[in-house]
DNA sequence: GCTGTAACTGGAAGCGCTTCCAGTTACGTG
DNA sequence: CACGTAACTGGAAGCGCTTCCAGTTACAGC
């Protein structure tokens, strides 16, 4: 109940307590060198007696330090956010965070307010470091972040610009994964379902198809444009039912996707894997629950955030990582 | 690039730019009162000049206000963040933040070390409230809180405790909706899967299920504890068929466990809705994709991350607001 | 013209910490 | 025993802002 809590003990009190000075004390908070052991252990009891903990702000005002950092999500539909890449996102970051005193802070920066608080937040030094995820073509964020000057981690590699320091699943690799698998299925007339070909992701898995098919000899069958999502997915391929009706396989470039065109071709009676094998991309849970279970290639989005946290904590502290690429794996299931 | 990123003005800059003292410039952007005209405008210019903002942190010490609130999500497993309740509870908690000009800290306190950071960062005073979420019965964390004397807000009521503040879903009269909504059907032999009876949402669901029956005048038809997990809900759901095999329906606690128990009672050959209804709660996007689509209760996550945060703001600037239970409905689809 | 009041101003004292630096002490060397 | 060096210490100056308060100014009222 402690109607009144107690002020907290400053470094003052405790060097008086302890009869040394507020330096002396400081260093022994600080684990500096040059305190005698008789200073160290008269502050070391004062601050136990007197359960002094150091306050944050006056210490980050000192140090220009602020012990936390933000990951920053920048994205024009909050609801993208409920997807549960990002939890996932969080929880590596988080993970990671936890062997540091960092803490974390977590910007959803949709509306134009949002982003506008972003950087208010990022001129006014109120983090050490920046991580960011999501971004849309030609978004300010990049360029207020490299103005800043802040050390900044991209989760994923924006369009039309090369960041200093990154973290990405392996895309590229993952789709041609996926190609190949159904390669060696011994289909030969498979088509693709894209994300946008606006963003990054998008492209790159798409290349990755293209890329499988040439080498095996093949002619690509079939593209359609989706969305990411599960309705886009189930409109692609009806389109490319239409297009291309006796295509053998599909790579959809998320299992989101992939999920919407399995209940399409369910419609239309096509069985998976039999007449059409489906692959996808993410395994992200929803993959698991699809009918039948969906072959797809997995990435560990948990990774890219831990990894996003731990090379942000590099480069804070000075060092100079290098970009990761993180590895992608098929996973069989039902549908190839 | 800006290899070099240029040191921010300080407010000493802009004071002495505009030609008038440090304090007269604080007043201004301050919007205190006593400030001329002729200052006003001098100072203005100066900082949309110089494009000053003013040091976060400095002023943080200055007014001991950090401009910055916590949510906390305690609990023993990570993995459980990853459950989109809470990727909803942030959206909302961010979207009621965004027309403040405070950030969100985010901590998942699950291991003894997170929960420690926690304790470390509400006693430094490195937030000026915190949200509490998820904490199991007899969390450190409840006391920490009170004990440092900061404004805090709770998503849904602790065990044993009834905060100053909290907001709340509707659980009791969301299961009294349901199991009414069976009996209404004309269904006597109703059965319930309830969460872990250890949690506050586990009791509740039950009383009100419990409260339902007396009210028909029906008695409680089987009962048996999952834990809110689908793996949870299916064993619970061979129990009860194993102990009450005339069951004619089922309320389950959880979306997720009523997604259990539909597939076993897919399995053991119960036609749903037919022989067994079925009516889950919480409709977190799961209950669209089971199949029969689930009858379940709606409680709205979002609405609970606003008003939680709402709630913080008004606590922070000194109010008084009322707790808050938030309506819960029944949204019909196939499975009673 | 003088006073009283209100509006405004800037100096100065914080907020609680780190860190530089000049000064003190301890101690091994020649 | 004087001396140089290294270890330690505490005073003081920040970090950049807010805010109190004593002082100045402007101006209406008599």
């Amino acid at each position: 109940m402690a109607a009144n809590p107690r002020r907290q003990p400053t470094l003052d009190e405790v060097a008086e307590r302890a009869g040394v000075s507020r330096s002396a004390a400081s260093r022994v908070i600080n684990k500096a060198p040059h305190v005698s052991r008789a200073t160290r252990e008269a502050v070391e009891k004062a601050i136990k007696e007197m359960g002094y903990l150091p306050n944050r702000t006056a210490r980050a005002l000192a140090t220009r330090q602020t012990g936390i950092v933000a990951l920053a999500i920048s994205h024009d539909d909050p609801e993208l956010f409920a997807d549960p890449f990002f939890a996932q996102v969080i929880v590596g970051v988080s993970t990671a965070l936890e062997e540091t005193d960092l803490h974390l802070l977590l910007c959803l920066a949709s509306s134009g307010r949002g982003r506008s608080r972003l950087t208010n937040l990022l001129r006014t030094r109120g983090v050490d470091g920046i991580m960011l995820m999501a971004l849309h073509e030609g978004d300010p964020l990049t360029h207020i972040v490299e103005q800043a000057g802040l050390p900044a981690v991209y989760g994923g590699r924006p369009l039309h610009f090369e960041p200093r320091w990154y973290v990405d699943s392996d895309n590229l690799g993952g789709a041609r994964l996926a190609t190949e698998h159904l390669v060696r299925l011994g289909r030969t007339r498979i088509a693709t379902i894209t994300g946008q070909m606006s963003t990054e992701v998008g492209k790159v898995r798409y290349r990755g198809y293209h890329e499988a098919m040439i080498i095996a000899g093949l002619t690509p069958h079939g593209t359609a444009e989706g969305d990411f999502t599960e309705a886009g997915g189930a409109t692609a391929m009806r389109a490319l039912l239409e297009s291309c009706p006796d295509l053998d396989a599909v790579f959809a470039a998320s299992d989101k996707m992939a999920a919407g065109a399995l209940r399409v071709l369910a419609e239309a009676g096509r069985a998976v894997p039999a007449d059409v094998a489906v692959v996808g991309f993410d395994d992200l849970g929803i993959a698991e629950r699809t009918d039948p279970p969906l072959t797809t290639v997995h990435q560990s989005i948990q990774s890219l955030g831990r990894e996003m946290a731990r090379m942000l904590v590099a480069v804070i502290a000075g060092q100079e990582p290098a970009s990761l690429i993180l590895p992608t794996r098929l996973v069989r299931r039902g549908s190839a």
